[in-house]
RNA sequence: GGCCUGUUGGAGAAGCGGUUUAACUCACAUGCCUUUCACGCAUGCAUACACGGGUUCGAAUCCCGUACAGGUCACCA
């Protein structure tokens, strides 16, 4: 649901072909699988787990060898008659090739003395998939079959049970597994991330689902970023490839980055806030101006802690941190300029960003020196760190008056 | 092991016998912009079609073999 993904039919969405429980349709694979016996296309077997297991040869591969086929009428109806266990397997033919179109793979065949005589109905009454799958798509009019890729070489037996029914055959799509690298496939059952688990790491689902998307999928031109109505209209199954893909979560990190810069600012905060609320401004600084600042800056939202947590620790500034040879930066030159600002800065009475700039203009002029070399100092004193989301005066209108103040004069202390 | 399938740069991929000196996206690098970072813009990534044969005037594109990888061989789905 929260993937935007939606079904037709179903158990919880109705339709005309139920019922959609597999436990509730056990008389209906029954009356089939009767139907297969009748015309010779499936027999009831009564080997039990002993002989099956004798057939194995020394390389434990074993293959069913149609012994109970050749049983008589008589044999069968006495067995039945006396309740012995039995199963109903689907009678394979033993010389002809198999083919089918695969709308991905073009043609594929297998020669049927390779298939076994598989269970189509298990001895508790049951069908196995193998026949639940033909029996429910053909009633319920399913025209395209899509899935993965393991079960192309399994393809042939289930045609062969439409053919023993005389039903139309399904167009087949079969689709390559996403790997996590060269030889794996990502998967949760090997705690691989699943869509919880991106969702909770400030994945956008669009995001996901367009990323997603584009493994085993090109699009005919040269976009990418598309929207779910986009990708169902641009979706083709010419596009589709053959080779596996592996999943790479740069890319879909780059993806996520430009969903939520196209969010209105307001989706964007409230999407953000949890994290805000999970880092350590939560109750000391402004959400909403830090948000200003990482909107552009943040690729997943879980990256909005480590982005913002520098604010609260302000400890001991290096000296070597102001360095900076573009605007001819030193210690002794910061140093002058922190106490300088110091002075012009507390005389702001509305402490905003526009009369912060005036101010740095203001100090500049004053210092005779380049404004940026102000702007410069001024950031890494009033964060002890020389990477930030923003400028000082970001910074300082985040910090409020008191703080900045109280922070340049440490800062100056320091030096 | 038998059978089925796949193999284009670090990743996703386009390409379907000849204007391909192989698009495009991510990653990476550099430059511009710029008070740092990021955004944005521009350029580059030292000629990469698994390998070997063949077909052809011409092959990443067709055929064969080899290697590697995946799938399948259940009274699981």
């Amino acid at each position: 649901k929260e993937s935007g993904i939606t079904f037709d039919e179903g158990p919880n969405e109705g339709g005309h072909y139920g019922p959609y429980v597999q436990s509730q349709r056990k008389d209906i694979y029954m009356k089939y699988a009767e139907k297969l016996i009748a015309n010779k296309s499936a027999y009831y077997c009564f080997c039990d787990k002993k002989r099956l297991e004798s057939l194995g040869g020394q390389s434990g591969i074993k293959k069913y060898d149609k012994h109970c086929l050749h049983l008589s009428e008589e044999e069968i109806a006495k067995k039945l008659a006396n309740k012995e266990p039995y199963v109903i397997r689907q009678n394979m033919p033993t010389s002809g090739v198999s083919e089918f179109e695969d709308l991905v793979f073009g043609t594929v065949s297998i020669e049927n003395k390779e298939l076994e005589d598989h269970v189509l109905i298990k001895s508790d009454g049951f069908p196995t998939y193998n026949f639940a799958n033909v029996v429910d798509d053909h009633l319920m009019n399913i025209s395209h079959v899509m899935r993965g890729n393991e079960y192309l070489s399994s393809t042939p037996k289930y045609n062969l049970l439409y053919d023993a029914f005389g039903w139309e055959r399904p167009k087949y799509i079969h689709l390559t597994p996403i790997m996590k690298d060269e030889t794996r496939k990502l998967s949760k059952r090997y705690g691989d991330a699943n869509f919880d688990d991106f969702i909770k790491k400030g994945y956008l689902p669009e995001a996901i689902i367009n990323y997603i998307a584009l493994l085993g999928w090109s699009p005919k031109g040269t976009e990418e970023k598309f929207t779910m109505n986009e990708l169902i209209e641009k979706f083709n199954i010419s596009g589709l490839s053959k080779s596996s893909s592996i999943f790479d979560e740069m890319k879909m990190k780059w993806l996520n980055g430009e969903y939520i810069k196209e969010l209105e600012f307001d989706v964007f905060m409230e999407k953000a806030t949890p994290f805000f609320d999970n880092s350590k401004i939560k109750g000391l600084y402004d959400y909403h101006k830090f948000g200003k600042l990482l909107h552009t800056r943040v690729e997943i939202l879980s990256e909005i802690p480590e982005k913002v947590d520098f604010i609260v620790e302000f400890n001991k500034i290096d000296p070597d941190l102001y360095f900076n040879k573009k605007f001819k930066i030193d210690g002794d030159v910061a140093k002058r300029v922190i106490e300088h600002s110091i002075k012009i800065l507390e005389n702001i009475e509305d402490w905003n960003e526009d009369n912060l700039h005036l101010a740095i203009t203001q100090t500049a002029s004053e210092l005779e020196t380049k404004s940026g070399q102000v702007y410069t100092v001024l950031r890494v004193a009033l964060t002890g760190v020389n990477v930030t989301p923003g400028g000082s005066v970001e910074m300082a209108d985040i910090l409020g008056k008191s703080e900045s103040i109280r922070r340049l004069k440490l800062a100056l202390s320091w030096l």
